[in-house]
DNA sequence: TTTTGATACTTTAGGCATCGATATTTTCAT
DNA sequence: ATGAAAATATCGATGCCTAAAGTATCAAAA
């Protein structure tokens, strides 16, 4: 019999130990939270909607732009390479839940839309989905949740900043 | 010619609107932090060491554990299924950095252990390694690192809470 | 001793992600 | 107008990851 199933919830935070610096065990700690809340809300998108959070994320850029995206377009807003969002598409298309349509100003390119019954799906999805966030953040008080808020800022700003100053290489 | 390098830096929180839940632009921020850092440390381990986050982790996991772990240890501690960890295992061992022992106790089992060349390998990558974390984190002072970090202990065990209500499914 | 059930690992199939290469089309400098 | 460069998308190779199924071994009960 074979069972391995869900590897219990991610916890990468074993990888710290007490001789680490305090920032790798910050860092762990991050990435253990990240990891936890990501692989639940991708397990409920499989088990109540059997679809996956890359097909769900690109809906997702779709449904707010109801006028359709260029692949490309769809690339940049995701962070994703081009050769992925290719496959995600191809996914969506042959399940009926978004069409490439030719555009009509540049033949290189195609104009991605939710299908109807794509955007009538999507919207029951995202409904669950914003539950469970909500959910998932309902032990923190309103107080920690926007000290977070803005701590994160902080964090995004400072990574930014040293990230940048390794980028060209 | 092939342009299409890497997205930029992560930034998920593209994802979220004006109109979205608060809980979920604070979801979305965490996961465009931690994507940018994870991708950040990435793209260093590869160009400056040529080597993957995985692989790097599993090698975290031996160097704390110099008598050798089991596969099955390896997966528990990575929180990765073992058909990943039999993967991962396999790479290191065709580069010579681990090394599959048979289990004198247990004929089903390997022992894997970093190879002296293995131990030197990571412990000079960890040691970058570390500085990067660092200077990621650098931007934010004492006060606000520790601050995150009492934060992310509330949260996770919020999301532990919340995840496991819906468990077994 | 034999059977039975659990454990340890591998394998296979499928999806997501990257990179680098390629084909087509557009744009722009001359 | 033309030829080079850039932009748009796809493809193939590679790697990580999971779930499910398969193989070998162990341990303990019948």
């Amino acid at each position: 019999m074979s069972k391995e199933s869900v590897p219990a919830v991610a916890d990468t935070e074993t990888r710290a130990t007490s001789e680490h610096a305090p920032d790798l065990r910050l860092w762990l700690r991050t990435l253990a939270c990240t990891n936890m809340i990501e692989s639940h809300i991708r397990s409920r998108l499989r088990s109540e909607f059997d679809i996956t959070l890359p097909r769900f994320d690109l809906m997702a850029q779709l449904e707010r732009s109801p006028q359709g995206l260029k692949m490309g377009e769809l690339s940049k807003r995701m962070m994703v390479t081009g050769g992925n969002v290719t496959g995600i598409t191809d996914q969506l298309v042959a399940e009926g839940l978004v069409v490439r349509e030719d555009s009509p100003r540049d033949r290189r390119a195609y104009i991605v839309k939710l299908t109807p019954e794509g955007r009538r799906s999507f919207r029951k999805m995202a409904e669950s989905h914003e539950k469970w966030v909500v959910e998932l953040f309902g032990g923190m008080d309103e107080q920690q949740r926007s000290q977070l808020y803005e701590l994160l800022a902080v964090l995004k700003s400072s990574a930014s900043r040293a990230a940048e100053k390794n980028r060209p290489r």
